[in-house]
DNA sequence: ATCGTCTCCTACAACCCGTAGAAGTTCTAC
DNA sequence: GTAGAACTTCTACGGGTTGTAGGAGACGAT
């Protein structure tokens, strides 16, 4: 599991809100704000390629990025990982949960009691 | 929440492991296999320090060093930090859940139910 | 044929991390 | 009380990652 800089971050997420296959293009305007060069976007692109978060879908002249897992999918990769790192996985999630506001732990409960 | 290298990580696990307060000497000794100099572990040290994680309490000659949380803490505090990325954080928490193992999740619904 | 746009490759500076030596200070053993 | 051991602090360096982008080449439209 590689980690993410900030602005690959921000890529990211632009390509998760977005109707699920973008440009360079896309993905640049969508960034304006922070006025980077096109390259560095698609330079950006490419390295969440090669770390297996995007998925490039090469039409003839323009290509798209897909994301490979949802944005959810890959927050609860994350939370996994860090789980990982507990010595005791149960006092960890104890701490966990007494760490989370009210309405979030019942929505954990709600998903865990879904489970089955 | 600054990120950990490898190297960080097993030295913080190694504090974690110990008493509440080693020093330099006996960390060292402690990754003995590593074969690292006395002095990297020192560097490490002082890096967790300025991160946060560590707290040094300096004697005369030898200082000790201190976790500033537990290691459950800490991961705690990783997996809450993962899910603030997500989008819609109730279905990350789904994802979690379901990624989770049965009695994993019977550990962490435990730990809900004691929260009142 | 020219201009705009797209991709690919290369590059560079900053920062992080693993790694450690040099120098200075203090304790200890003879 | 002096030599060596042990300890701390400072500095450094090499490799990897990340933000940032330019140049060159390919291609389509006018």
């Amino acid at each position: 599991m590689t980690r993410l800089g900030e602005l690959e971050r921000t890529v990211m997420e632009v390509v998760w809100a977005g109707p699920g296959g973008l440009t360079g293009r896309q993905v640049a305007d969508a960034l304006a704000a922070r006025d980077l060069a096109y390259t560095t976007v698609l330079t950006v692109l490419g390295r969440l390629e090669g770390k297996g978060l995007l998925r490039k879908d090469s039409g003839a002249r323009v290509h798209t990025w897909t994301p490979v897992t949802s944005r959810e999918d890959h927050v609860s990769l994350l939370m996994q990982d860090a789980l990982g790192q507990a010595g005791d996985r149960a006092v960890a999630l104890q701490h966990f949960a007494r760490a989370m506001d009210p309405t979030e732990a019942a929505a954990l409960r709600r998903a865990l009691d879904d489970l089955q």
